[in-house]
RNA sequence: GGUGGAGUGGCCGAGAGGCGAGGCAACGGACUGCAAAUCCGUGUACACGGGUUCAAAUCCCGUCUCCACCUCCA
């Protein structure tokens, strides 16, 4: 264990306060965040709540703590049953798409893939099994109109409400105020009855009928199952916090469950100064944003505000994170021709800064001046000090996940022979180009160099030499 | 109506009573055959109106504007 227990501090939604973090387990921490529903393409919002819980994995890891995140695909809802049915195809066909392409997207981004990811119509047996529990200890009850819906009851459990401080008689109606079997219009469902509009495969067998998975339901029961009755952290966009985290925790714990130590939530990210949202239709895909722009460059994007903050999406900032990912990674070239491999060392102002509630915001200033100071020390020429800021950079783009190197972006299929031979061919220009520098005939290396730029190799000359790069 | 959050320089974005985080851009300079890269320098910012205090972007009161949630949104 690098980090002293307690040393790291985490905003907790149900507090409302920052709290030192001890977990339930010495040495691990079991992590559970709301995945997506599978009904369409990842948006950058989407993508952001990644991006938080990958950095706090990497964080926690680097800390020392043996991790294990679990992180739900919701396969089957309203709006998958509804879209698939107009595209015209299953509706697992639809679910199995998008699933793909968000894990397109988070491998896009940087983003370690989670310890395991669960589908919600995978764990039908482990949602009777609470839904069970529930109705036997009072607290859910199955439909009186045998739509086959069960519910669960908010009055018979007092807390109710808690985690997003509200209070049941403040509430504001449901707008389509039809309570259905309900036994109070808040109550909500557990499971769906089987409606004779919707495919047969999209339901399963339960002593109250055929139906399909609550939304809500899911979460607790997969929770349940990889993480145990208590957890440390649950996590996922602020938007979940009501009514999805709220039902979350009534279930479970009426269900004499623990559960969550700790909420965490993400602020959202706006387009236009509204939340971007599938329903909305103003989401920037993750898959239009990375064609546009650097995929890392993206993720340091995300990573400079601090996660309890808003984002208003635009591309200017993006296009500023570019130039600054630039400088960081042509330090990180620099450097490391000069002096090769240098040994991780994270200074301890970065530690304080992921300790305070992941502060991203002042380790990415630490950051920053580690280049600055590395730059200086290149500019000197002293070779040691390059070395230590080269390991502490490298050290830090790890846990941030930017790391050009690191296992999250590693492409596959890259022809290392390919690459040397092109590294040959450009060499062997850069020498002719030296060649005519040396008898100053200035046009003749321009020209040289402006035949690369065409190509989109940016040269530079360095004290080293000439340095090339694909622009 | 209820519950949270926000308004900071040309732009992005931290901070939360006392030396102006950091980045991007701009301008000036050093370096360079020219560039690029890099470094150095240049800014009297905290929505508005009051108040507390030796000291307020930060605390208090009021006002304005914006965002999120209030039954299947990350």
């Amino acid at each position: 264990m690098k980090a002293e227990v307690g040393a790291f501090r985490l905003y907790d939604t149900a507090t409302r306060s920052v709290r030192a973090f001890v977990p339930l387990v010495p040495g691990q921490v079991s992590i559970y965040h709301c995945g997506l529903t599978v009904q369409s393409g990842p948006h950058l919002g989407h993508i952001r709540k990644e991006v938080v819980f990958d950095v706090l994995r990497r964080w926690l890891s680097w800390c020392g703590y043996e991790v294990t995140v679990i992180a739900n695909v919701t396969d089957i809802d309203d709006k998958i049953l509804i879209k698939s049915a107009e595209a015209g195809v299953s509706w697992f066909a639809h679910a199995y798409r998008f699933e793909r392409e968000l894990h397109d997207a988070y491998a896009a981004l940087g983003c370690l893939p989670p310890t395991y990811e669960p589908r919600a119509t995978g764990h039908v047996p482990e949602m009777i099994e609470m839904i069970t529990e529930l109705i036997k200890r009072g607290h859910a009850y199955p439909a009186d109109d045998g739509s086959g819906d069960v519910y669960f009851d908010v009055k018979s459990w007092p807390s109710y409400g808690s985690l997003s401080r509200q209070r049941i008689e403040d509430m504001e109606p449901a707008e389509d105020a039809d309570p259905r079997g309900k036994h109070d219009p808040r109550d909500f469902a557990l499971w769906k009855g089987h409606k004779e509009s919707e495919p047969e495969t999209a339901s399963w067998d339960t002593p109250w009928g055929r139906g399909r998975p609550g939304w809500h339901l899911e979460c607790s029961a997969m929770a349940g199952k990889y993480l145990g009755d208590e957890f440390d952290i649950h996590g996922g966009g602020l938007d979940l916090r009501f009514p999805h985290h709220e039902n979350e925790l009534a279930q479970s714990t009426a269900a004499g469950r623990a559960f969550a130590r700790y909420w965490m939530h993400n602020a959202l990210l706006t387009a236009a100064g509204e939340k971007m949202s599938k329903s909305l239709g103003n989401g920037a895909l993750v898959s239009e944003v990375i064609k546009r722009f650097p995929a890392r460059a993206v993720r340091l994007y995300l990573l400079q505000p601090h996660y309890r903050s808003t984002i208003e999406y635009s591309d200017g900032a993006l296009a500023e994170s570019v130039a600054a990912l630039e400088r960081i990674d042509n330090f990180v070239r620099r450097a490391s021709d000069l002096v090769g491999a240098a040994s991780d060392r994270v200074p301890q102002e970065f530690i304080a800064a992921m300790n305070d509630d992941l502060g991203t915001p002042a380790a990415v200033a630490v950051l920053h001046s580690a280049v600055r100071d590395g730059n200086l020390a290149l500019d000197a020429g002293d070779q040691d000090q390059v070395a230590a800021r080269l390991g502490e950079v490298n050290a830090m783009l790890s846990i941030l996940g930017l790391d050009a190197a690191g296992e999250a972006w590693q492409r596959r299929g890259d022809d290392q022979r390919l690459v040397a031979v092109v590294d040959g061919l450009i060499t062997e220009l850069l020498k002719q180009r030296a060649a005519a520098r040396e008898r100053k005939d200035f046009a003749s290396a321009d020209a040289i160099r402006d035949s690369l730029a065409e190509l989109g190799v940016e040269v530079s000359d360095t004290p080293q030499g000439p340095r090339w790069k694909v622009g």
